[in-house]
DNA sequence: CCATCATGCAACCAGATGGTTGCATGTGAC
DNA sequence: GTCACATGCAACCATCTGGTTGCATGATGG
């Protein structure tokens, strides 16, 4: 019996454009150095580091110490546990919709 | 050639419990009135509004006047364009993953 | 060793967010 | 009309967020 874990945190971590581009390029599967993953950003490399850590707390990204760099790599289990809820919740609302429409309820 | 939209505000909307909270009670598909979206809640019906408000400019929910109520509801597009999103990049990174599991390379 | 490179940490800042209270306004019911 | 009810609007507040700068620290590579 899966205790459901409440999927907003890990919305708001997606909640924003430089963290989903971030995903984006993390998104190849290997693990980047948070230098490299702050060339083409027009940000510092800190506020890019923010944002990595908001990833992480929300356990979206995973952070290992390799030498003297931090390399940041996808944990893909809370973004699939979050559409898997999107999934349901559209799927409940479809349905319901479509029986309020056969009635024409309103 | 749809034009992909940023999913990133729909995210943002989500990314919270009491917002979350509302849309389940919204997924019935009727549309409710503020005062009765507050009820059950422990907050003020200014809150509410606040966090309906949200949901409305992401796009999340519509809002009608009918009388001297407002009454919101259920508006599943952005959702379903959130939900494909989530499912695009996870599947992606199954995908991805997989692959370099065979290759055993980090 | 020493310079360099990648990072961490702390202070600071402006603006957004999540909440409140108080009051004004519009509509419905008698 | 008038009273009550549902809402809107504005001010205010504390905290969070997204960003910066400056400096300290810890590995790496000659």
């Amino acid at each position: 019996m899966r205790r459901r874990t409440n999927p907003a945190p890990v919305f708001a971590a997606l909640g924003d454009t430089t963290r989903l581009e971030l995903l984006s390029r993390l998104g190849d599967g290997h693990s980047h150095s948070i230098t490299e993953l702050t060339e083409g950003f027009d940000l510092t490399r800190q506020a890019v580091t923010k944002h990595l850590r908001v990833l992480d707390k929300a356990g979206v990204v995973k952070c290992t110490r390799v030498g003297r760099e931090s390399r940041f790599s996808i944990r893909p289990g809370s973004v699939s546990a979050a559409r898997d809820y999107l999934a349901r919740v559209s799927a409940q609302w479809d349905e319901t919709i479509g029986r309020l429409r056969e009635v024409l309820d309103e």
